[in-house]
DNA sequence: CCCGTGACGACAT
DNA sequence: TATGTCGCCACGG
């Protein structure tokens, strides 16, 4: 199995440094699959089968909602972010603006 | 090969 | 500003 699309998704992914989280368009527009941009999250799902793990945590949606709470099971997701002093405050991230990460701008080149 | 699904996003009302 | 609808594309059945 070689999801080149995925494995490129996993890639971005890991690029997240801590404290930092970015949105699943940001990494599809950064892949040039901006249009793809559920692709991403439905490939994060997957990522638990990836080897290294990828930090799906640090990936929100556009608005720097924790959508993926709801996958990841309880405040699980909530609580790495924290954990990384990343504010949350009623599923959403709070100064969301300033810990956003964007590849196609900071892997920009 | 066709259909349904989905961690989203942009546009329309 | 908030809510609703459509589009996008890869993957599974």
């Amino acid at each position: 199995m070689e999801p080149n699309f995925f494995d490129s998704v996993y890639e971005v992914a890991r690029l997240i440094p801590p404290g930092r989280v970015t949105s699943y368009g940001a990494i599809a527009s950064y892949l040039g699959t901006k249009g793809s941009s559920r692709m991403v999250g439905y490939a994060m799902q997957a990522s638990v089968n990836a080897d290294p793990p990828v930090p799906a945590h640090r990936v929100v949606n556009r608005q720097g909602l924790l959508t993926a709470k709801f996958h990841f099971g309880g405040d699980l997701m909530q609580q790495l972010l924290e954990s990384e002093g990343i504010k949350v405050q009623d599923d959403q991230v709070q100064n969301f603006k300033s810990v956003f990460w964007d590849p196609a701008v900071e892997l920009a080149l």
